[in-house]
DNA sequence: CAAATTTAATAAACACTGTTCATAAAATAA
DNA sequence: TTATTTTATGAACAGTGTTTATTAAATTTG
């Protein structure tokens, strides 16, 4: 049936026109400060057509945390190069804390947002692949580090980047004092510290 | 004049009747789900009286900031003990998760949530103490340690416990699909490693 | 093609939220 | 006792996410 497959073609068309505009709102103004109401009128639609598509706020949340995360992921893949298993784990980590820096509200809506995380079951699209990326990039490195188990080494690597990148989102890091520009290379500091210590 | 006295005594008890009932329904509820209309209805007040005393919702969060600070500095003077500085810093990293993971919701209002932070210039009080602890307690150790300066070390200890308490405040780390047990022997393996890590 | 039916969109309402302000009540001063 | 200041509140404003009954459009059927 040609009509119901355009039918489908345009209700993904509408899913996506909503689910654009949601994103550009979030990270423009962020998820809190962006409404239902505001989203339709961007869409020139009525605030009630956007629950034909989503059930409700959480669910163009959750939306635009699958793309964000394939965000990562594509950086990930792109910017994380080197010869030695070592070198691409720093370049991971670099990456981390880059895109961090780079896409605040993209980031926060990822990984210290309240709420927008579903049942522990389900499926976390492009979240699970980005973890794996870390998994496979420190795997080749354990014998050379001196973390005890990959577990231990994973969790550590990204509780250390997102400590940082947190702090920093929240605002938190200006306890020290510092400028933007201070700040950042403080960061980048303590990064490559980390990255020496880590080290057999 | 023992009227005034009196008025000023009566002012500072409403602000406490105020502040109690908010810390106790922010920590069981959370900020967010706090609202004005049910503090005052637990005070039995009218929302309209709480802006008497307290300017917005945020000057509540702002008080109980402190406070809890207050109780986060009590628990490294209380908690943090040892001979020599490497135990004691030792000891401050394990009460600061052990903090986080005790009570979610202050740590959360505390190094997590948005907006609680007033201009840069300002006094947060109770903050500076507590991080002045950990600068006190690093200072002694600098020698032993692979830091390069205590900025870099300090920003480094506070990021790594901060990373672990926070993904698992905002149930990140089940990513690693554990259950509680399992996290939080994880996380006390992670800091374990990390303080190994950082010595010479 | 016209009528019946299904699909899509919306206006209006509900129950909330933080906050303000004019009004009423209580306490103090004159 | 009256006048004045202080304190408390009801009602309203502008906003939120969400639901529902109603209308308009598109599709299917006779």
């Amino acid at each position: 049936m040609g009509i119901s497959d355009r039918k489908e073609r345009e209700k993904l068309e509408m899913r996506k026109r909503i689910i654009s505009a949601a994103m550009e709102m979030f990270i423009h103004d962020g998820f809190e400060k962006t409404s239902i109401r505001n989203i339709a009128e961007k869409i020139e639609y009525s605030p009630a057509t956007i629950y034909l598509y989503y059930k409700d706020k959480d669910e163009l949340l959750y939306e635009v945390q699958g793309v964000a995360f394939a965000q990562l992921l594509d950086a990930f893949m792109n910017d994380v190069e080197g010869t030695t298993p070592i070198e691409r784990l720093e370049g991971l980590m670099r990456t981390y804390v880059n895109f961090g820096f780079k896409h605040p509200d993209l980031y926060d809506l990822m990984f210290i947002m309240r709420s927008p995380m579903r049942a522990v079951d389900d499926e976390w699209p492009n979240c699970d692949e980005a973890f794996r990326f870390l998994i496979s990039t420190v795997e080749p490195c354990m014998e050379l580090l001196r973390f005890s188990n990959i577990s231990t080494a994973a969790l550590s690597l990204w509780t250390f980047t997102h400590g940082l990148v947190s702090l920093h989102i929240r605002d938190r890091i200006m306890i020290l004092g510092m400028d933007e520009e201070q700040t950042r290379a403080l960061v980048n500091a303590a990064v490559d510290e980390y990255l020496q210590m880590i080290k057999k």
